[in-house]
DNA sequence: CGGTTGACTTTCC
DNA sequence: AGGAAAGCCAACC
């Protein structure tokens, strides 16, 4: 599948299985581009809402919320993904393991 | 083909 | 520790 760098990232965040989350640039890093993380979330950014691609599992490398909706933390909490009262996710705890 | 944009990351102060 | 600035990359116009 060496579809666009597009194809690629809604790929990789289909396989982050639920109650994980991989930050921006993890998922640029797994797909050979360390840098392009900023590229990650354009993509993201421009998918639309009934997709099938779990974008509310990507965050930024702080494990907080990039988004300006609240929706992507509510989405998390259903999956099981705790906040503390900073509003951070416990990387060490739920960050994707990679694919399977 | 070239400048602009953005749901980022890292580094410096 | 927390905010500001710079660096980087692919898609858009």
């Amino acid at each position: 599948m060496a579809n666009s760098f597009f194809e690629n990232v809604y790929h990789v965040v289909t396989m982050i299985r639920p109650g994980r989350v991989a930050t921006y640039g993890q998922i640029a890093t797994y797909l050979g581009n360390r840098r392009a993380a900023r590229t990650v979330g354009w993509a993201l950014r421009a998918l639309p809402e009934g997709s099938s691609v779990p974008w509310h599992r990507v965050i930024n490398s702080q494990g907080r919320i990039s988004t300006s909706t609240t929706l992507q933390r509510v989405l998390l909490e259903e999956e099981g993904v705790k906040f503390d009262e900073r509003g951070c996710i416990d990387l060490n705890r739920y960050l994707w393991e990679g694919p399977q």
